[in-house]
DNA sequence: TTAGGGTTAG
């Protein structure tokens, strides 16, 4: 600026005096004119503003950089404070930063944070010349809010766009395959790692063996595990939860123990999953001593996850009365649907009706409009005969829409995946997958399989219960690879998105002993391994 | 000097 000239901005700012009110409106017009970074401006008007008395007009009129702004999203992205964030998007836009590729990407990270991916996928797009923090920022949002397929999708125009990965880069990438379990995928991004001979970081290491137990290959999990340098308690615990998550429970309690000799001290989720891995194993002695050393050792205090696996683990090894023992002599407060949603599994896997009833109400009481808990409620009813009860369930469930979720299951071949909910007819290849299911279900039937019709009592939509079972997405999608890989010996892989049913349990496991193949199904919560007519799972699920 | 990361389960 010269000074022997001033101008027009600074003139109006001498024209206003130290007055607050005038002071107010010659700040604006430097907002406005975009001179509110003007170094000699702004300290003009902090000088006029204290002669005012106005000190904290000074606050607002300070210099902002781009480095504010990120500051700023970052707080607000780590407070989840989406008001205060989109306030500050705003101000970003006004002050004329609404093209700088830091705040940008900053705000980005905020949206995703808090769970506003349309509009962080908007700020995405927005930006120009997209750095790989941008990219790697996007891959994650997505992955972190469950959208797995859409953050590896963004990796693959990625690499369409021909940008350089960096490490994060990966880390993000094995998430989303962890989650959606894109094995083929997963592979693939440790090929480059190994290949490009990337330094193993901490990060890196537990995202490839967590890969690797969520899409079911526990042993090559393992064998990261013990290559890996560094191994932090995320490390310990992803490896653990891997075999919890494959009925593997022996394992997860003799890794357990080794990290208690030699590893980092467990944390809260290293007891959710080694717990859970017991109640998996009907490891109920090992559980209970986990539990105590919890508290005792480590001085953490259980949380609700942990009151819900101990009732879970007393469920499913038919503990019933310790189950209820346990709620009432060690949890603190009223106990909540979390735990009640445990007792309830135990009771229909232990056909205990009438508490299973109880409980079921119980649930629907605290939380009408879920339906889950009227699918639960009318299950049990299903299971023990009571049809008319079934029928007023499902009245109920239609006259307050309420839906239950759609399933559908997914199986990679090459590198594609293809999606079958049931009855699907849209696949290409509809005639030939239905021609050789109904083989197959011909071929189990002759080797002993009887369909559980129990389990098509649990379908609440009309349409689902004619003739529902025969074509669930999961016998689909399995035929679907049988077919496709004749004379093959690699296991066929497929992924639920909701808990596989009784019916296709049992059929799948005639199938791999009457095709003699391996046949790995991942279902909302854990694996089944069918082989030679046995599941992993030893039905403990 | 600015922005991005790995774990549980129902």
């Amino acid at each position: 600026m010269d000074s022997h000239h001033p101008s027009p901005e600074y003139s109006s700012l001498l024209l206003a005096g130290p007055r607050a009110g005038a002071l107010k409106q010659a700040h604006a017009r430097l907002v406005v004119t975009g001179h509110s970074r003007s170094l000699p401006l702004i300290t003009k008007l902090a000088t006029l503003a204290v002669a005012a008395g106005a000190a904290p007009l000074l606050s607002a009129a300070l210099p902002f950089s781009s480095f504010t702004f990120t500051a700023v999203a970052k707080a607000c992205a780590d407070l989840s404070a989406i008001r205060t964030g989109t306030a500050i998007h705003t101000h970003s836009i006004l002050l004329g930063f609404g093209s700088d590729r830091f705040v940008l990407t900053s705000l980005l990270v905020l949206y995703s944070k808090c769970g506003q991916l349309g509009v962080a996928r908007k700020l995405f797009d927005s930006i120009r010349d997209r750095s790989v923090v941008a990219w790697n920022a996007m891959i994650s949002g997505y992955e972190q809010n469950g959208l797995a397929e859409r953050g590896i999708e963004v990796y693959k125009e990625m690499q369409a766009a021909k940008v350089v990965p960096d490490s994060m880069t990966f880390v993000a990438t094995l998430s989303a395959c962890a989650q959606a379990g894109a094995l083929d995928l997963g592979r693939e991004v440790e090929k480059r790692i190994v290949s490009e001979r990337m330094d193993i970081s901490v990060f890196l290491g537990s995202a490839l063996v967590n890969m690797y137990a969520r899409c079911g290959v526990v042993d090559k999990a393992r064998r990261w595990f013990d290559a890996l340098q560094e191994r932090n308690v995320v490390t310990w615990t992803s490896m653990i939860a891997g075999y919890g998550m494959h009925g593997h429970g022996h394992e997860a309690i003799k890794l357990f123990h080794l990290m208690r000799r030699e590893g980092p001290p467990p944390n809260h989720i290293t007891f959710i999953a080694v717990l859970s891995a017991c109640a998996h194993s009907g490891l109920v002695m090992e559980g209970r001593d986990a539990f105590a050393c919890m508290k005792r050792i480590y001085g953490l205090v259980p949380r609700v996850e942990h009151y819900c696996s101990m009732v879970d683990m007393f469920g499913r090894a038919g503990l019933l009365d310790e189950a209820m023992q346990f709620i009432s002599d060690y949890m603190p407060g009223e106990p909540g649907p979390e735990v009640w949603t445990a007792v309830l599994g135990a009771c229909k896997m232990h056909k205990n009706f009438n508490l299973g009833v109880e409980v079921a109400e119980r649930l629907i009481a605290l939380e009408p409009e879920n339906p889950s808990y009227h699918v639960l409620l009318s299950n049990i009813y299903a299971l023990s005969g009571k049809m008319h009860h079934v029928e007023k369930v499902r009245n109920t469930m239609i006259k307050r829409r309420l839906k239950k979720q759609i399933g559908f299951s997914l199986i990679e071949l090459g590198g594609i995946s293809h999606l079958f909910r049931m009855g699907e007819m849209s696949h290409p290849q509809t005639t030939e997958i239905y021609q050789y299911l109904e083989e197959l279900i011909h071929r189990i039937s002759a080797a002993g399989y009887i369909p559980e019709t129990e389990s098509v009592l649990h379908e609440l939509e009309e349409e689902e219960r004619e003739g529902a079972l025969r074509y669930h997405g999961e016998k689909l999608a399995v035929a679907y690879g049988l077919m496709m890989s004749v004379g093959s010996t690699t296991p066929i892989r497929v992924i639920k998105n909701l808990r596989i049913c009784g019916d296709c349990h049992l059929a799948i496991k005639f199938m791999s002993a009457v095709e003699n193949r391996e046949i790995v199904v991942r279902d909302k919560h854990r694996f089944h391994h069918f082989k030679v007519g046995k599941c992993s799972c030893l039905e403990y699920w």
